[in-house]
DNA sequence: GGCACGACGGCAACGGGTTGCCATGTATTG
DNA sequence: CAATACATGGCAACCCGTTGCCGTCGTGCC
């Protein structure tokens, strides 16, 4: 086995490159990062020494005066979640092509290790991307004066945000399930301190308001499969013919606590979700979802934090708005499509004894 | 909006803390990094200071010197892919719980980015785990040499390695099929690139000879959904009973694109994944398949990273095995289960246009 | 010819800790 | 009581680049 402990990897400094090429270190410094600074053609002998004695610039050494570490913090909330996979994805491609790496901080939908890990590297790095944040407006403010900082789908005053349109989302789901017959939809809510949570609930009253469709809302549950499963079991006792998830875990959760317990869908209710993760695509029904754009996302958010760090101080102030798309799937259908299916859909059978406890 | 360019954060540095607390720079250094070093009131005293003026030690300035920054990088493969999920989340806790900081790299599945997003890194980070890497083992022989390196799923001499017990799964997985009266068993390869991807087919070779039943692999895919319906066309070329899928993304494409072209699963052909992915639970029909213990795997890579960092020198020189577990869900069955169906299974409907095509 | 200016390179301080070595004072030991 | 050991704290060098400032030299211009 390599050991790891003797030398530990002893590189070439500009020291050594110096005295090689019979220059001054500044020089050599210069010959990297200010070629126009050294002659050209001394900055070659330099960068032909460099070469050969395998140099190359230290960056914690470099960060240490220029305090740019060319780093930067993507925090998500739960790297199990896959609508994060395409956020890191396009966060990560954004950092590469700005020569900037990515430290990835799972928050795990916890405020307290959020703000922790956040703290510790605060100081390593030159920026933050806060994917979902479970923190307070005031610690994200905190941070934003410390380091630049671009909340992602959430609005912060004061602080850059890209958010996707909500509104125009839920917007679309209700044109959509009113055209199916639908005239009362049930939102299954996410977790309390998630924004997007609070913004689609309000989308929805206000385009039941206008659409003249009646709204509620059950919840909070867990953004997962097996929150939405227990949300299922609530549900059952408060029948509905649609719903919308708050994303499309839960969505699935639903479907599949919903049919253990004997309901069709879409057949006896039209579920939605939200994001349209790679999964909506392949559960049976296909799920009808809001497709958000997850890589521009990320991207867009990434590419905004450079500028930031680059010294942009301009933003307009107003989040940045990314367009969405419904997806339309098998899981939406016409209320009650047969005439002949006259049985009472949510009491074909007898509930699984788990529902029927809860529903006593 | 917060300015981040005037006075861009200016924290307390020892020397600010070792002047309130009247004692020198170095005592104050020691405080905190020997705390054996000082007199226990001093200490307090200076934790005091330092805890009033707010300040924290520099992990930049320190790694300069101890050559430690902290931080260990995480290659993956492709974060697309639900299986690192549980990896990623499995080494973060690792590494916090040592004090370390994740560095996420995704490869995307390409050696040369792989490579150069190493190099780029390789000078921030004290260790590398590299989970599921593409490159070539000799060149993950060069980085183990500047640094300490751990490698996930894949074996290679003279380097720390943590690995799954595939043999035992596929091994598993022959006997399943063959106890449902299947004789012959197909191999839907993945990349020819993935370590796992050439040992599970060996090891399904060797399971074959001893349990007498015939093998025989079709491939290489990519080891997505999309790759699994690509092998699904190719798949209908050549019937089979029992397909065994490198992992459970294209058993899942496996079975999409086999019913689009009118094949039941598991009537006609019983199918196997590997890994146990979230979605493994959610499809039409549940997926049979092969649960690695993703955390524990993440976990123990960082770990055994930590350690090595830490100094100690002896590794085994054999891989560590992690054990695994066979999932039965829906997607295997009894070999021609009811006699009632006699029709040959495989030519039920005429394909759609595309496989057609691709028969011809 | 005198002068201003630009190109180029070096000096030295700096960033924020870490650490080997020495000095002092106190406790221990014979 | 002398000799030794230990606890504690300071000094100064070091890690590796970066950068403000200055000196030198060659060139162009009046």
């Amino acid at each position: 086995m390599p050991d790891h402990t003797s030398p530990p990897d002893k590189r070439a400094t500009i020291y050594d490159v110096a005295a090689e090429a019979n220059v001054s270190p500044s020089t050599v410094s210069r010959a990297f990062s200010k070629p126009s600074r050294v002659n050209s053609e001394t900055a070659e002998r330099i960068r032909q020494v460099a070469e050969r004695l395998g140099y190359r610039t230290n960056p914690l050494a470099r960060a240490l005066t220029t305090s740019r570490t060319h780093m930067i913090a993507l925090v998500i909330a739960d790297i199990t979640n896959p609508v994060y996979a395409e956020i890191v994805r396009g966060a990560q491609e954004a950092a590469m092509s700005g020569e900037y790496t990515t430290v990835l901080i799972d928050a795990q939908e916890s405020d307290r290790l959020e703000r922790a890990a956040i703290e510790r590297a605060m100081s390593t790095v030159d920026g933050i991307v806060l994917a979902s944040s479970r923190m307070s407006d005031s610690a994200i403010r905190m941070f934003a004066k410390q380091r630049p900082v671009v909340v992602l789908n959430r609005a912060i005053s004061d602080v850059p945000c890209v958010v996707t349109d909500n509104p125009r989302g839920v917007r679309r789901v209700a044109e959509h399930l009113g055209e199916l017959g639908h005239d009362h939809i049930t939102y299954v809510s996410g977790p309390q301190a998630s924004w997007p949570n609070g913004t689609r609930w309000r989308a929805l009253l206000e385009a039941g308001m206008e659409l003249e469709i009646k709204v509620r809302q059950i919840g909070p549950f867990s953004p997962t499969i097996e929150g939405g499963e227990r949300a299922a079991v609530e549900l059952f006792a408060r029948p509905a013919t649609a719903v919308l998830a708050f994303n499309d875990q839960m969505a699935i959760g639903l479907i599949r606590g919903l049919n253990r317990m004997g309901v069709d869908v879409p057949g006896d209710v039209s579920i939605v979700g939200f994001d349209n993760i790679p999964a909506a695509d392949i559960v049976t029904p296909g799920l009808t979802t809001v497709a958000a754009p997850l890589y521009a996302e990320g991207s867009a958010a990434t590419r905004h934090l450079l500028t930031m760090i680059r010294g942009a101080h301009g933003h307009t102030g107003r989040p940045m708005v990314l367009p969405v798309r419904l997806v339309i799937r098998r899981s939406t259908a016409t209320r009650n499509p047969s005439p002949g299916r006259a049985r009472s859909p949510w009491v074909r059978q007898r509930p699984r004894p788990n529902p029927a406890a809860r529903l006593s």
